[in-house]
DNA sequence: AATGCAAATGAGAATGATTTGCATTAAAAA
DNA sequence: TTTTTAATGCAAATCATTCTCATTTGCATT
C-alpha cells in the first residue's frame, strides 16, 4: 500500500520505529494542529508507552524534513504541529474557542512577486492567518 | 501638547505611573517589535529602577488596551511586543537574522469581506507574515 | 538468527520565559 | 492630608521545551 507511515519515513530518510510510525498516524487522523502533550496524551490513551521528550523529537525531526508545520500563532504559549498535505493553505483563528478552520484559496502569489523586486528580499515562504469569532462564538 | 504618555495612560483609564510612562516612552522610540527583556534592560540603562515581572505586567496591561500587539512569529521562544501604530501594517521576516521590515500595503480586504459571508465568520482581523531572506543575508 | 554500531528512546533533571504571591509603595479619591 | 486602591519589587513558582545519559531498538552485515 502506497503512502503508508513506514514508506513516508523511508522516504525520508528517517529510521521507522514503533514511536515515529504512531506519531505519523496521530498527525494523519487529526484534523486540527496539535500541541506536543496532545500528541502525547493520545499516544497514552492508545496505550503506546511514551514520553514527552521524545513527542518533541520527534516533531522536530518531522519538522526538519518537512512532514510536519510548526506553528505559534494561538497566543497560548503552546506550540502545535500539523501534517504537512503540501497544500497552500491557511488558518481562520478563532480567538474565544481557538478553533482553527483551513481555507484553500490564497490571494497573494501576485503581491509576493511584487514585494520581491521592491525590496529585495528572497520570500521562502508566508503565513496569512484570520482572526475573529466563529459561528458559534458569536453569539455570546 | 498632545498624545503625551500621560494622556495616553488616562485615556485608557489606566493609572499614570512613572513605570508605565517609561516603558511607553520605550515603545514609542522602538521601530521594532522587542521581547520584554529588551524593555527591561533600556530600562535599566535608564537607570530606571524596576523589574522584569513589572514589565510583563506592563505589557500585558497594554495589550489589553491595544496600546501594543504581542506577536511569536519568531520562533525563539520569546514574545515580542510593538507599539500599536493602528496603521495597518504587516511583517516581513529574515528567517535568518530576524530583522523585520514592515510594509504598509495590504492586498485583502476584498479577500476578506468575500471571506466573511462564506464561512460566517466574523472577522476582526488578520496577520500576513513574509519569511525569506533579506538582502544581507541572501549571499550567505 | 546473532552481532555491532549508530541512532532513538525513556526518565528525569535543567533551562529559560513568563506568572504569581505577598509585603511594600505610590497614585488617585475623599 | 488621609484613606483607599492599585502598582511595584522581589523571590519563588510554573510551564513549555530542551538536554543528559543510561538503555534499547532498527538495520546492515556476518
Amino acid at each position: 500500500m502506497k503512502n503508508s507511515c513506514k514508506e513516508i519515513l523511508m522516504d525520508k530518510g528517517l529510521k521507522n520505529t514503533r514511536h515515529r510510525e504512531r506519531i505519523l498516524e496521530v498527525f494523519k487522523k487529526s484534523d486540527r494542529p496539535l500541541t506536543a502533550e496532545e500528541i502525547f496524551l493520545i499516544l497514552k490513551s492508545n496505550s503506546e508507552n511514551s514520553c514527552l521528550s521524545t513527542v518533541y523529537r520527534t516533531v522536530e525531526v518531522f519538522e526538519a524534513k518537512g512532514l510536519v508545520l510548526k506553528s505559534n500563532s494561538i497566543d497560548d504559549g503552546k506550540a502545535r504541529f500539523e501534517f504537512n498535505t503540501k497544500e497552500h493553505k491557511h488558518h481562520v483563528i478563532c480567538t474565544r474557542c481557538h478553533q482553527i478552520i483551513f481555507i484553500n484559496e490564497c490571494p497573494f502569489s501576485e503581491f509576493e512577486k511584487k514585494l520581491k523586486d521592491k525590496i529585495d528580499f528572497d520570500i521562502t515562504g508566508h503565513k496569512f492567518e484570520i482572526y475573529g469569532y466563529c459561528k458559534e462564538c458569536q453569539d455570546q
